[in-house]
DNA sequence: CATGATATTATGTATGTACATATTACTAAG
DNA sequence: CTTAGTAATATGTACATACATAATATCATG
């Protein structure tokens, strides 16, 4: 061992990466296995893995027992996008939040396709709709359905201060959920809500949180024309 | 130990969760340290720390060496979305996929805010503009500027028959990137590209990409009106 | 009382060893 | 020649141990 060795799992990272991105290692290479590269890198075998197994986490590379470690054909480019509290996102902004309540109905019955998809027939939602504001400009309209199962507590909140976005993190756990990107044109009801006229386009997010099987919430988030949503990969 | 213990890392994640989920620990929390989950669950205490270094991976947990681990406050809900190919993404539709070239200009100087953000000003580009289609409609309209200086061969290549997007994977390694999903108001030009009305709202994706501090390529997609994008959390 | 040195502590990581598991390759029985 | 059974192998994981590192708490000194 005459060069120095690379004993820790961030530098085996690196090293490995450097090798895929100078084409040492080729899409659809396998790589030699964990013993060998740990014998060549001066460091445990344990370590190797550590860093092989960080990689496959991310998509760079496929690993199969037996058969061994192979850099990722495609590589699914992963986009993690952070999805902050609105009132977070706004904040941090450095603008003035404001929220305010527009809509509570109880008791409502699921109709329509969205809401059949993920609630069942008889489930009683409460219905709430809702801006939310950045220095007082309608920054996104947050129209919301949550399954009265979920909560007792659920019939003395008004939601008349506190936004349901924050109320159900703090109060209701969920185990996983659904994200749906698009755009529409603007409604003449919304348009007249975000301040901007019928027809403009606007992203729409709709997320669905579960609590195992059971659906927690679904809401429909319309944000202001000019949003965008950033993400890195 | 009169417990049966919980000896693998999935298990130990499995009961961390269902503490947090049913309100034992509650966000902000700090919860035992892991030489006390470890004797708790008659394991050893890596195997706690994979389990915990997972969970604070996901956002579940915030840790800090010396102070402790803590339930996440806001847990800034990390969705992680797959972007695929853009054929990989058709052809997993069950329809035909189809690639027209639509317009090719080399030695293009940047302009305008959105290219000038990333390029600097005497990069030579070589612009793009092309059409994926499924099942002969149209899916996804890309324009997209490339860095001249990132390849030799980028001249050989017409993207006549191959999509810059897969060209770019399979040739052009690169370190990290940016997005940013929008929505617009479709032009008159793209309006005839999608076959849609003018003034439609469509999803447009820019994603930029890197080779460490260097701009490979920017790329501005404009999907079909009633496109989705999907993610999970 | 302020301040800088020092001890303490919880997480972070490296190692050698051992065994588990999935998958392939090989081999022998029919 | 097929097939069930078995060996070989690369990754997956658990453990005990040791030391590293970051952040806090404590204490001595001026």
């Amino acid at each position: 061992m005459t060069e120095k060795p690379i004993n820790n799992w961030l530098g085996v990272q690196a090293e490995v990466l450097k090798r895929i991105h100078d084409r040492t290692w080729r899409p659809g290479d396998i790589i030699p296995r964990e013993t060998d590269l740990a014998s060549e890198f001066g460091c445990a075998r344990v370590t190797v893995n550590r860093a092989l197994r960080t990689l496959a986490d991310k998509g760079v590379l496929d690993r199969k027992r037996k058969v061994g470690t192979t850099v990722a054909l495609y590589p699914t480019s992963k986009a993690t996008l952070k999805i902050p509290l609105i009132r977070k996102e706004i904040e941090d902004l450095g603008t003035a939040y404001n929220y305010e309540l527009i809509k509570k109905s109880l008791n409502q019955k699921p109709s329509g396709e969205r809401l059949l998809e993920h609630f069942s027939y008889n489930d009683k939602l409460t219905y709430i709709e809702a801006i939310h504001t950045s220095d007082s400009q309608p920054f996104v309209v947050e129209s919301r359905f949550i399954n009265q199962k979920i909560s007792s507590n659920l019939e003395t909140e008004n939601f008349e201060k506190n936004s349901p976005n924050e109320w159900l993190l703090a109060n209701i756990p969920y185990t996983h959920g659904k994200i749906i990107f698009s755009a529409i044109n603007c409604s003449n009801e919304m348009s007249s809500l975000l301040n901007i006229d019928s027809g403009d386009a606007v992203l729409q997010i709709e997320r669905t949180t579960f609590d195992r099987k059971q659906v927690i919430t679904n809401v429909l988030l319309t944000y202001h024309r000019d949003y965008k949503l950033k993400a890195s990969l």
